[in-house]
DNA sequence: CAATTTATAGCACCGAATGCCAAAATGGAA
DNA sequence: TTCCATTTTGGCATTCGGTGCTATAAATTG
C-alpha cells in the first residue's frame, strides 16, 4: 500500500536511495494477466505469479494488496478524472447530460490499451471472485457520482435520490462495458453513450427497441 | 448444497431414515447473525458459529456453502417469485410499471421479519466481504430482469438494452434497500416504489428535488 | 569503510474452504 | 435381536489467500 515516493505526483525527483525494486506493478500485472488468460484466474496461485515475476510470494503482496487487485490496474486514477469532470461542468447543462459526457470522457482509451482492457473486463465480469470484488471498487465510483448529484439537487449523498441515480448510472456503465467486452464492437464509448441515453429517457420502450 | 428430500416441495413425506440432522439452516442462521451482530462479521470465525450451534466446523459447511451465504438466507425463493410476477404481467402494462410493481411486491415483508432483514441488509451493505459477495447474488436477480426485458423488446438478454435496464433497476433496488436499512423509515416498499419511479422518469432533475 | 535507507526473502500463523473416510445414529427387514 | 442400508456427523489433512515479524541484501551518502 505504501508506494514509493516516486509514485507521488509532487516533491523533488529525489534520486533513488536504498535497494532498487526487483520489479514494478506493471511487470507484475503483465505476468499475472498472462497467466490468468492462459490457465484461468482461480487456477493461478499467487506463488505462480510471484515465480513468473522472479520474486517471492511475500513481495508480490507488497506490490498488490491482493490477487484480485491486479486485475484492476490503475482504476483509482480514472476515478479522480471522473470527479474532476463532474466538478468542472457547467451548472446550466442538465445533470444527466453532464453525467453521460463525463463517463464517456473518462472511458476513452487508445487503440493500444483496448486489448488488455478487454481481458481485464472479461475477467471482472465472468470470474465470480472478481465479480464480487468489483462491487467494492465500484462503490467508490458510486460515491463520486452520488456526491455530484447531491450537489445538484441538494441533500446529502446518502439520500435516496443521489443513491438511486449513482447506482443506476453504475449499472448503465457496467452494462456498456460487459457488452463491449463480450461482443467484438470496437466502440466502447459508443456503448457507454447509448446506455446513458437509455437511462436518461427512463427506458422508453419504443426507443429501447431501436 | 445437496439438501435433504424433506426440503423438496414434492414427493411422499418419506419418514426420516438414517441419523437425524443435529440442527437446521434456520438454527445456524440465527446463531450466526447473533454473533455477527454482537461482535462483527469479520471478527466471527466459522468455528465460533459451529460451536454456538453445537456442531463441528465441517458440519457448518454442509448447511451453508460459505460463511457469506448465511447472511443471504432464502434469497433464492424471492428470485423465483420475482420471475413469476414478471411472467404473469399483462403485456399491455408499460414495461417499467410492471417492473416497479413486481419488485415492490416481492419485497413486502411482515412486521416480524423487518428487524432481522434490517440486520441482514445492514451487514450486506457495510461489510466489504459481503458487499463483494452481493454482486454474485444480485447477478442472478439481473438475469431474471434482463430476460423479462428481452422478452418485451426483442433480442437476447445479453444485449445492451436488457442489460442496461436490468442493472439500472438493480441499482435502484439497492439504493432503496440501503437507504431503508440506514435510516429508520419503516416503509421499505415505499422507498422501492420511489426509487423505481425516479428511474422510469429518467431522473428528471425537478422531480428528484421533490 | 561505516551508516542509513529501502526492498526483499522467509518464516510462522490465521481463517476459509474442500476432499476423504471412519464412526454414530436411525429405520427396516431377517 | 441382529444385521443392513441409509444418512448425518466429526475429524483429519490439505490448499490457498493474506498478514505480521525479522533478518538480510543492495543501494546511496559521508
Amino acid at each position: 500500500m505504501t508506494r514509493t515516493a516516486r509514485h507521488g505526483a509532487d516533491g523533488p525527483p529525489a534520486v533513488a536511495r536504498g535497494r532498487r525494486p526487483a520489479t514494478s506493478r506493471e511487470n507484475v500485472a503483465r505476468a499475472a494477466l498472462d497467466l490468468f488468460n492462459r490457465q484461468g484466474y482461480d487456477e493461478t496461485t499467487v506463488d505462480e505469479i510471484a515465480a513468473a515475476v522472479g520474486v517471492s510470494r511475500r513481495t508480490f503482496f507488497r506490490y498488490y494488496d491482493s490477487k484480485r487487485e491486479v486485475v484492476w490496474g490503475e482504476f483509482d486514477a480514472e476515478l479522480v478524472r471522473l470527479e474532476e469532470k463532474l466538478a468542472s461542468a457547467s451548472t446550466d447543462e442538465p445533470m444527466m447530460d453532464v453525467l453521460r459526457r463525463a463517463v464517456v470522457a473518462t472511458n476513452r482509451f487508445g487503440a493500444g490499451e483496448l486489448d488488455e482492457l478487454r481481458i481485464r473486463m472479461g475477467l471482472i465480469s465472468s470470474v465470480p471472485t472478481l465479480v464480487a470484488h468489483s462491487a467494492v471498487r465500484y462503490a467508490e465510483w458510486c460515491d463520486v457520482v452520488a456526491g455530484f448529484v447531491a450537489g445538484r439537487i441538494g441533500g446529502t449523498p446518502d439520500d435516496l435520490g443521489p443513491q438511486t441515480v449513482a447506482r443506476a448510472a453504475l449499472g448503465a456503465a457496467m452494462a456498456a462495458f460487459t457488452c463491449w467486452a463480450r461482443y467484438d464492437t470496437d466502440d466502447l464509448t459508443g456503448e457507454v453513450d447509448r446506455a446513458f441515453r437509455l437511462l436518461a429517457t427512463g427506458f422508453d420502450e419504443v426507443r429501447l427497441r431501436g
